[in-house]
DNA sequence: TCAAAAGTGTTAGATTTACACCCATGA
DNA sequence: TCATGGGTGTAAATCTAACACTTTTGA
């Protein structure tokens, strides 16, 4: 090959995904035992390599739809990892990824085949090469955006109620919320729309429903939470 | 060579800077012209590539002291870039970072024997490649940065005066802003130093200069502009 | 009937914004 | 002496934060 480049020298790229869910009060991240040599056995993020006819957006959509199937996830870069021995193998560099599933969308035979669990934030054990770096620097993008963006129901079912909401919140941020004051700005978002449908799972008397209209929020309105 | 990984194939990686400049009341951006094919003379960011014995970070550093002379520049992350079809030659992810730079310290003999221009932003010439997908992906990140962290000192000489920081900010908000009100909060960041010095180069009454204490910073300050 | 979660407003304090004049100096 | 940029404070409006009780219903 006769190529523009060929003195400089060529490297492996990976993508890495950080994999968040949210199921009732705590937020999670997906993790698995590494199925490869160097590191075999070892807590890791999923990842794969990205191909030559791919752009490393299309290998993170990929791999994540490998692993879950689904199709369309909220997916945002984290950045590129790129020291000279975080892969103790080879010269492997990582652009890092975070993603947000609904936890009820995902076929939990998918989690089981693969051996992944979901863990706390707080219980993440020592993962493989410079993951859990991958893992705080997602936490503090995907925190911004969460308070910036209507983000939020990529990790809720298409209908939740406010509390669930509130917890989500809460679990991002770290920190336990005013009920009232919550709600307050949530009823300034037109765009978070209540239905008429009830919940009764989370209690006896029931709560109301709410969806985000995602067209309502592209006219313009502005959120903050 | 039985590498772990030889089943997958390899990119080449490249980093490619923005590097933003501030004078007088514009916030610039340094560009040249293309030295290599493909796209020989097309406008382009300052890049390279990098080498397997250097970190993606390491690469970027290297490159811009090989432009600039300098060490110790305020650098950052905008992200990996990874299309396909993005270089028209070969397939090459690149990882662009921007970076500030206190114009009066570079030596401008440098920028000619590279033959980079300071541009405007509002006079951003179509660019190599996605690099003015970059640059708007810069711009984003450090107006945020620049709003939340004392990082504008980097753009601006040692000791500056108030109105040259309010000018910067400006640039980077893209609004006019309220000299009263902006001076009040700089007086609450004790960390955003008064010094006895004038300086009498901008008006016939004198400025103070200022400076910024990162010592007193470190203890706990909160910064917002 | 009572336990458990849902739902609802007001007020004080803090923050933000708008705004106009005097000062010091060199030309 | 005057043109130029440097420097200063107050008041109204907005936003934020703190706070407690009533409702509904299934067990």
């Amino acid at each position: 090959m006769t190529g523009f480049y060929s003195e400089h020298s060529k490297v492996w790229l990976s993508v890495d995904c950080i994999i968040f869910g949210f199921d009732e009060s705590q937020l999670k991240v997906l993790i698995g035992r590494r199925q490869m040599d160097p590191g075999r056995g070892e807590w890791s993020l999923y990842g794969g390599f990205v191909r030559s006819d791919e752009s490393v957006d299309d290998a993170a959509h990929r791999v994540l739809f490998e692993l879950t199937g689904m199709r369309t996830l909220y997916m945002r870069q984290v950045g590129a990892f790129g020291s000279v021995d975080r892969d103790p193998g080879e010269r492997v560099v990582s652009v890092a990824y975070y993603v947000f599933i609904n936890v009820a969308d995902y076929d939990d035979r998918l989690r089981k085949e693969y051996a992944l669990e979901w863990v706390n934030l707080s219980d993440m054990p020592r993962l493989y090469s410079d993951h859990n770096q991958m893992v705080q620097e997602a936490l503090k993008k995907m925190r911004l955006k969460m308070t910036t963006e209507p983000v939020a129901f990529r990790l809720l079912p298409p209908l939740f109620t406010l509390t669930q909401l509130q917890k989500l919140y809460e679990a991002v941020k770290g920190e336990e919320l005013d009920k009232r004051n919550f709600r307050k700005r949530v009823k300034e978002m037109e765009f978070i729309e209540k239905t008429e449908l009830i919940d009764k799972t989370g209690s006896k008397r029931g709560a109301s429903l709410y969806r985000f209209n995602k067209r309502l929020y592209d006219e313009g309105k502005h959120f903050k939470l």
